[in-house]
DNA sequence: ATGGTAGGTCTCCTA
């Protein structure tokens, strides 16, 4: 048995309704992870998301800002959320199957404009936040663990346009790639994408601004999906759906999409 | 070097 699970950042939830009707019907996403819901708990649109066919709703709100969830088909065992950093952001919602495969679904912050900790302080935000990660999983045994959602950083060369244009662009900066690779060497994370797709350049985000994204594609690869060393192979493919950046009204974020064996 | 768009509202802030 396998199930087929994705990791979207939708930019609103209620302006991205029928765009998760049609990724469900599409493509048979059986869990489905989101960030950037960008509503309170109460403001969660919990029937129509059911009327979609999720019948289990998980979510960690907060008003315009931030906001992650699972919509599942399978009831979970148990959900959580972390506030790293007490400041009552909603960017972490883990979710627990009862095949006992941990969730974590992600949304660091973006880190503002200035790539500069000491005078930006969104910047310096992101980096603990980053750390507070590494801190995190480096204290639990990583027993059939997922991190997946908009890490917000692009690590690799191939994970963006223009290496040399983005180095001292938030998001592809060294001090930032460097913090993501080494939460995924410390903890022993496996970068599933990069697994199945090696020295191809990849992207899951192009910019709203663009006059044109699909013509000039200047994208950035920020969504990720990371396995422990114990499940990592039972991923039996995997994917971002660069064509989605085309629904209307789009996200400036494209799904990942992965199938897992459960044996 | 600059500004471009989108979403939710806090008619400005965040991305």
């Amino acid at each position: 048995m396998s199930i087929r699970i994705a990791s979207w950042n939708i930019n609103s939830i209620r302006r991205r309704l029928k765009l998760i009707h049609k990724l469900k019907k599409e493509f048979s996403i059986d869990i489905l992870f989101l960030q950037e819901c960008k509503c309170t708990e109460n403001d969660m649109p919990y029937e129509e998301l059911k009327k979609i066919g999720y019948k289990y709703i998980y979510y960690n709100g907060q008003k315009s800002y931030n906001g992650v969830a699972i919509l599942s088909n399978l009831e979970l065992k148990k959900f959580f959320s972390y506030d790293f950093l007490g400041k009552g952001e909603a960017r972490h919602i883990c979710g627990v199957t009862k095949e006992n495969i941990n969730f974590h679904n992600f949304y660091v912050p973006a880190g503002g404009d200035e790539p500069d900790p000491v005078k930006n302080i969104k910047f310096e935000y992101k980096l603990k936040y980053l750390e507070e990660m590494k801190k995190k999983f480096l204290e639990e045994d990583l027993k059939k663990t997922i991190i997946l959602g908009d890490f917000n950083v692009a690590p690799l060369e191939e994970d963006v346009w223009s290496h040399k244009q983005l180095e001292n662009v938030v998001s592809h900066t060294k001090v930032e790639t460097d913090s993501l690779k080494s939460i995924l060497k410390v903890c022993g994370f496996k970068d599933v994408i990069r697994e199945h797709f090696q020295d191809i350049k990849l992207y899951s985000w192009w910019s709203y601004r663009a006059r044109d994204w699909d013509k000039s594609n200047r994208g950035r690869r920020l969504d990720h999906l990371w396995a422990s060393n114990d499940i990592a192979a039972a991923f039996l493919s995997c994917s971002i759906e660069r064509e989605v950046r085309s629904w209307q009204p789009p996200s400036d974020h494209v799904p990942i999409i992965a199938t897992l064996n459960l044996l």
